[in-house]
DNA sequence: AATCCAATTCGATACTTATCGAAATAAATT
DNA sequence: AATTTATTTCGATAAGTATCGAATTGGATT
């Protein structure tokens, strides 16, 4: 999940914390052995590891009166080898909101005048341009045929493919008989 | 340097930018374009794309109106590659101060004299505390018993404790025989 | 030259969080 | 049981920063 990777970062996007990693590195030590080693209160380096170890980084075993934080460097050697895999990155755009894929695509493919270059071929762009166009009918209006071309020919000049693929995406409906077009919802 | 790893872990630690970053890796992309996509105002991007491009992720070329970016993704292996190598994890703790510790127990436990107020209970606090006494001999030079508990009653009235732990603790050296004393080292 | 358009910069705001001190917890020694 | 010691948790504060809107900049197009 994107999730993970940004709070991994989160975690280690601290100097107290690196130096923490850093002295770990070398051996371990007890909470208050780190607050003064970094000159800072206990509480605080309490706080350091709980994030720490949150993402396991760090455990803590019991010595007498201590606890005693050591570095797990194997989790920390295989999180960051796989930082930026193809599955974290995909995963990192997951959830791009997918209306915002439609804009992108209507500005790919219309002038500054809202016509559009050409009509797109992949289908799900053309979608997005058909979900584009469509917008210029009312919904729930009548409209001749005559008058669906003279619409669809701001957008474009073959109004006919343009008429077919609303129809055929079910955007707007066709009457059989008189030839009457409406646009639904 | 630690400077450079904590600034490119903060740089990271956003969502935005991890998204943005997924996006890159995919095909380039202007400014305008990726706000749409992740549903941003465009200065709010360049914000973003900023600090990308101060840690060398990114870079943009001129595009008629628009400042077309891309992923620098060789960068992006390079740095990931060695996060934690040794090198990196040494700077983190470079300006740690390695005798901190022993400072702040001899600070706890001294008085403004330099006299000690207790001895510690606590086996590292005491070996801080012994290692802080012991510096008021001289490396070498022999000391009869008298000698030794003169020097010490300047730190604390229970000399034969402190003399018994200093040897305990190996920090001084006693003679069989002749109940002589010295520091070693 | 004048105008447009995207990008950037700037100022303000809201949210996050590092830090501390105090209180609560836990564990061990007396 | 009572006390000491280290750690954790909690509440408050201060510093940092993501975000926005407005103003400015810098290139293109007219």
């Amino acid at each position: 999940m994107s999730e993970d990777l940004v709070s991994f970062f989160k975690v280690l996007s601290d100097a107290n914390r690196l130096k923490i990693i850093g002295l770990l590195a070398q051996q371990p030590y007890s909470v208050e052995e780190l607050a003064a080693l970094l000159d800072l209160k206990a509480s605080t380096v309490s706080h350091h590891l709980s994030k720490l170890s949150k993402v396991g980084l760090v455990s803590a075993r019991a010595d007498s009166y201590y606890n005693v934080y050591q570095l797990d460097e194997t989790a920390l050697q295989e999180k960051t080898r796989s930082l930026f895999s193809q599955e974290k990155l995909a995963a990192s755009v997951a959830d791009v909101d997918a209306d915002a894929y439609d804009h992108k695509v209507i500005r790919d493919y219309t002038r500054k005048d809202g016509s559009l270059k050409i009509i797109p071929a992949q289908k799900k762009k053309l979608d997005a341009i058909l979900r584009y166009v469509v917008k210029a009918f009312k919904v729930g209006k009548r409209y001749s045929e005559k008058q669906v071309n003279e619409i669809l020919s701001t957008y474009h000049a073959d109004t006919a493919s343009l008429r077919r693929e609303l129809v055929g995406a079910n955007l707007m409906k066709r009457e059989g008989g008189g030839g009457e077009y409406w646009r639904e919802e």
